[in-house]
DNA sequence: ATTAATTTTTAGACTTATCTAAATTTTGTT
DNA sequence: AACAAAATTTAGATAAGTCTAAAAATTAAT
């Protein structure tokens, strides 16, 4: 019942388009994703379904199960504490770990992740700063604070809002401010402790009534 | 041009094969080893052959190329490095790093292993005190002393010898002592420097005069 | 030196993961 | 609603690695 490394690379793909767009991976983005046609990508969720490790329905896209959430996030847990280890112990660049990482996460022994996250003293994020899941899958509560606490020039993506009316919400929606949405905060004006935000190759003026409602990553 | 897993390990094989036995790895053994069919076996030497990695010739069993030799001896090295790594830094006892390395080994990434290497100080001996090959495949000269300077209850093998007679080396034959021969240091006698090692369950009694002559592994 | 036993190879089939090309279903447009 | 376009699935092939069963070559033994 061991899952191959293709089948462990085609779960992760789907965790990952699963975050962005909230119903089931369409076949070609997935085939897409992982740099293959689309008539493979069938291939697979036939396979990963009979494994019950995704839910699919013919023409509609997968899902993953709980059982596929848990060995796909089971892999970015690994593919991240290689990275932590590579830089920090070994002195890769950043940019260096990630074809590296991307073999490292297949090796399979729980007692080795549980050591080298130990000698790792447990880390939170990775050197990219993405969260590392715990080896129940729980990824840490996101470092979070508020968009007008943002210090200028960060990158960042909102998390959350303290504000629930519907206008509010509206507001954001029609601004382009949804839940995930990744943006940089280019500019801040003292006078109405007002930001302006890029987002989408577009630039957003937010108020500071606006921006003290809004979470966003740390 | 990528080597699978599998071939890597088919390779890794054939190479501690033919350390023991000088001639060609037989099919048969090969199979046994590798813990599959003899068919297999020879489906995989013709593979193997395709790639310049092994010489072999109909029912006459195989040797590795040059270019095989080296990818065995880089597996081992990288096997060895990890087996290091996971005793030295992750708490690993050395009854526990087998399959963990077995999997490690096949990583493929030169910078991964040169850092490796460096990060744990170039060592020259596995946890098992197995050798390290260098980064070019030459192996560390093994530590070596006379039989008569072993100290009481070690373990040791025959690494070679410093009299080359016909008369000696046919002694050596007949009691058992061959090169590689693996035995313990059972006793001393100081009154006449001689030894008494077991070598396979047997109690044979060494003279001063052979001892001195006899190189075996620290 | 002929058998008998063993070893090795071939032949044909199966699985995983992939592909191209064709068929089908869904979606979008007039 | 009907047709075109796009997305998805099926059908049939291929390559790696394995297997069983049978054939061929080698080695051992009488």
């Amino acid at each position: 019942m061991e899952n191959s490394f293709t089948e462990e690379n085609y779960l992760k793909a789907i965790y990952k388009l699963s975050r962005k767009g909230d119903s089931g991976v369409s076949t070609n983005a997935l085939a897409e994703r992982m740099d293959t046609k689309a008539s493979s990508a069938t291939d697979m969720i036939k396979r990963l379904s009979t494994k019950k490790l995704v839910d699919h329905k013919k023409y509609q896209g997968v899902t993953l199960t709980e059982k596929g959430r848990k060995v796909a996030v089971d892999i970015i847990r690994k593919h991240r504490l290689w990275e932590v280890f590579l830089v920090e112990h070994l002195g890769f660049g950043w940019d260096e770990v990630h074809d590296v990482a991307e073999q490292l996460e297949h090796i399979s022994s729980p007692l080795l992740v549980e050591r080298l996250d130990r000698f790792l003293n447990h880390p939170k994020y990775d050197p990219h700063g993405g969260p590392i899941p715990d080896a129940e899958g729980n990824f840490p509560a996101p470092a979070r604070i508020k968009l007008d606490e943002l210090p200028l020039g960060k990158q960042s993506k909102v998390l959350g809002v303290t504000e629930h009316s519907d206008s509010f919400l509206a507001y954001l929606k029609k601004v382009g401010l949804d839940l995930g949405q990744a943006f940089t905060l280019t500019d801040r004006h003292d006078f109405d402790r007002s930001v302006e935000i890029l987002l989408n190759g577009e630039t957003l003026h937010v108020s500071h009534d606006v921006a003290k409602h809004i979470f966003v990553a740390n």
